[in-house]
DNA sequence: CTGTTAGCGCTTTCAC
DNA sequence: GTGAAAGCGCTAACAG
């Protein structure tokens, strides 16, 4: 049955399907249902309310003609586009490569998308923040230092924005981050056992604001000890940069017999330069620690003891926050910090006795 | 002087600037700069030919009201965004961490950006094809297989794609990628030096193109030196993976003397079974190769012989052809081989003699 | 619930 | 070279 209309139906597909370029419209969809173009718009759109009868038309409709809104178009009058925005350096890509993938998994778990702004030198230009608003994303996941006249920006023009591993370096923003003192205090709590006599400290490059917080919180938890730190050398987070500092630092006579590493990749080449390069044992002659807990820093060659930097539930608490400012039901503006988790292995002493 | 209406000037910036949430728009610039619409238009778009005097007054004006261009308008009538879409598995991301960060960077070097579509599985569902048209997206960058159906939906939207280490399922599409065979035979030129016996072959998932490109390859050579693959095992890519395996194959009776891993990490974890789990030296006992040249495969604890994949190079080709496919510049659809580059290192042995 | 109408901000004919 | 007017494809406000 209706096998004349069916066959008037196809026809009208076709006519329709012509030209194979163009892309099908809403406009195209409410002729063939039948129906106004609103009635498309509305069982499409999210909280659209229309009849079981009007919306099932429209399906068929847009199913036979393989319709989908034009997200550009929605964009322009919703002023909203379900797009996120990341902004990343180098700098964090080199240290944390699985950040990226994992923030768009999460972004993309609630049905939006990312889009990705690399940057360099942790600053932000304002041609940058011409094309956040000129694709009207919904959010901002930042990376990277937010300078305050950004910070402003995105708070005159109403982009929600949550900081990542950072803090703004004026003004106050949402952000999620390690909790890197603790977890710091919680390394040196095990590190005193090992009876540290002279402690060095490998940071990354001067001012980089993670490599100062651990730096910080390492100072501090020691002093709880009476212990000190003896020397800070900067070097570039690097697996090269740490062993640089190691052929040198560990080749002096007064040499220290416990080494702190601001992450996992100084501390490996640090380990490498002692052991291949000066025949020391580790962690007889020098103990050695990281932060971050890398996949190799696990492995039987290195067995480096620690901190496991919580990188997927900064990434699913970054999300979560962004979208709570989006959806407008976020509390405030908060700084979250997750706790890192203490990985003791092979290149520190164990407590004698 | 001026000075009148200098302060008028301000007076008007001062009044379109009232509203601060709301997006100052061309047409504000051109009222504050007693021009039309179109002038504004034409001075911010690319191939615009206004006069010096009109494209000062707007830029003038521009720079007061801080104008930029809407991207989504522009975008909705030119039916171009500027978007480069990519498309990535888990399975990528994890094997080849940083090509998503230079993807990007490559991409914003002519000033487009970066939108990434994750997928599962290695296939891409019908929904994030109407996203990329949907996006007006200017072309696709698939680091995935692609299905022929969406081949296909490509070429009939016109949306230029190339992939990215990947050969189409069905059909033919623009691709960049590792010349693989060229370079196993490279390897195992070096390999019969050290008179192998019994060689294994540890591959990646079953069905991973990546892997079955490089054991064919390596079956190829072999061959040529009289030669064969003795076994051939699947592991997931992974580090543990490799370790697992080796475990069981280092332990037979009749143990391989030369096992060739699909990638790096499994070589690694390979290695480390080797002698941490079951005390066999390497080369001597039994020589191992990877392929990517990961960071760590060079240090001195592992010192992995291995071929290097230019994943640089891929990046940029990639991005390349896809701008003369965007441009209308390109010839025609072609893959695209770059060399991988043989670095010999500590866990082969040498040729006697 | 449904259709009509009026834009979102831009580029693009088309006269001048 | 310039301005007026039309419209990209969609949603939102308003009557019905």
């Amino acid at each position: 049955m209706h096998s004349q209309s069916e066959a008037d139906w196809e026809d009208r597909v076709d006519a329709l399907l012509g030209d194979s370029a163009r892309r099908v419209t809403s406009y195209d969809v409410a002729k063939l249902a039948g129906v106004s173009q609103s009635a498309v718009s509305r069982t499409f759109r999210d909280g659209g309310s229309v009849s079981p009868e009007t919306r099932a038309k429209v399906e068929r409709a847009a199913q036979a003609l393989g319709y989908a809104p034009n997200i550009v178009a929605r964009s322009l009058i919703t002023r909203r586009s379900n797009l996120i925005a990341v902004l990343v350096t180098a700098q964090t890509s080199r240290n944390y490569p699985e950040v990226l993938f994992q923030l768009g998994q999460e972004i993309q778990a609630r049905g939006n998308r990312m889009l990705v702004f690399t940057v360099d030198f942790d600053a932000l230009a304002a041609e940058v923040f011409n094309d956040l608003a000129g694709y009207h994303v919904d959010g901002i996941v930042a990376a990277t230092s937010m300078e305050p006249d950004l910070l402003e920006a995105c708070e005159r023009h109403r982009i929600p924005l949550v900081l990542y591993n950072r803090v703004p370096r004026g003004g106050f923003a949402s952000a999620v981050g390690c909790d890197h003192a603790t977890g710091m205090s919680d390394l040196v709590d095990h590190l005193v056992g090992g009876t540290p006599r002279r402690v060095a400290f490998v940071a990354g490059p001067k001012g980089a604001v993670v490599s100062e917080d651990r730096l910080a919180g390492a100072r501090q938890a020691l002093v709880r000890h009476g212990l000190a730190i003896d020397e800070v050398i900067h070097a570039d987070y690097s697996y090269d940069g740490g062993r640089a500092v190691g052929r040198d630092l560990l080749a002096r006579k007064k040499r220290p017999d416990t080494v702190l590493c601001a992450n996992d990749a100084m501390a490996l080449g640090l380990m490498d330069s002692a052991r291949f390069d000066l025949g020391l044992s580790v962690p007889a002659d020098v103990q050695v620690t990281g932060f971050d807990d890398l996949p190799e820093s696990a492995w039987p060659s290195h067995d480096l003891t620690t901190l496991r930097q919580p990188v997927e539930m900064l990434t699913r608490a970054a999300i979560r926050m962004l979208e709570e400012h989006i959806a407008g039901t976020a509390i405030g503006s908060e700084r979250r910090l997750m706790p890192a988790e203490l990985k003791i292995r092979g290149s520190t002493r164990r407590p004698a006795g």
